[in-house]
DNA sequence: ATAGTTATTGTTATAATATAACATTGTGTA
DNA sequence: TACACAATGTTATATTATAACAATAACTAT
């Protein structure tokens, strides 16, 4: 039996492997249009081809988009299954992201009940300050 | 003495004050060019001048921007005198914001250390779920 | 195999969000 | 009064994101 080109284990499409992996070897965090341009030689030329992946990758947890910079990592967890739970640490100064994996932040986040006692299906947490090299 | 108009107090000029009152009575976050088309009437004619309220009204805390949506709320708290450490709840279906005030978790959040001990100075988390009219 | 279904792609145009640059006026301070 | 700084006005442009439509590729279930 021939193995699928695409199967149910989130395989990426062309397009969307193409992304990935310019995503996954950048060292920060990376605007649309900056993998647009840089994905061009690859032939992928239009915005929508862009943000359709980025959508798809973002909702399979294999990227994050970082809200605040509006700009795309990928996960660093190798265990987001599903962006619905995600903490970054952003340097001010750099723009150097990091994906926060701390077992006691997610409970306590997942966990928490706001005084109307109502849990939350998901969360996004930035965090802001200096990395170790621009303190 | 003639009482200045504008004081160390963050007295809001005419723009800041015109747009705070647009937000603070709106029932959720509002956008720039929604902020824009509302206060044309009052002679507020081009965004800069929307974004250049924002951007103040920002910094001194009496707005915060929901990063996830591009749109901005006034602050709930009574006490952001500095938007540093800000957490909403967002409807996923109705859109409604609140800003969570819980002593418990600002200080979590606040102390709240990465694997290298390092602490941060800001914070911004987006809670989402469904608010209690829509589930 | 094959029809039906869904995911992905391609393409053009346009909407929505945000800033640059420059000139001018208002305000607080000394 | 002079200086510095904050706020305003204005035009143009940059950046980010989606609408609408057509075609192809891949998966599902007979
Ligand atoms: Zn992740
Ligand atoms: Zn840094
Ligand atoms: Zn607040
Ligand atoms: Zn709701």
């Amino acid at each position: 039996m021939r193995i699928s080109k695409m199967n149910k284990m989130h395989n990426l499409s062309k397009n969307q492997q193409i992304i990935f992996d310019l995503i996954h070897k950048s060292p920060e965090p990376i605007k649309a249009y900056a993998i647009l341009f840089n994905v061009q030689k690859k032939g992928i030329k239009a915005p929508l081809q862009v943000y359709r992946a980025l959508d798809k990758l973002v909702e399979i947890g294999k990227i994050h988009k970082i809200e605040s910079r509006n700009a795309f990592i990928a996960c660093q967890n190798s265990s987001c299954q599903v962006s619905k739970a995600t903490a970054f640490s952003i340097c001010e100064i750099c723009e150097k992201v990091t994906e926060i994996s701390s077992a006691s932040l997610s409970k306590y986040l997942t966990n928490f009940k706001d005084k109307d006692g109502m849990k939350y299906s998901k969360y996004n947490l930035e965090f802001f300050g200096l990395c170790k090299k621009c303190r």
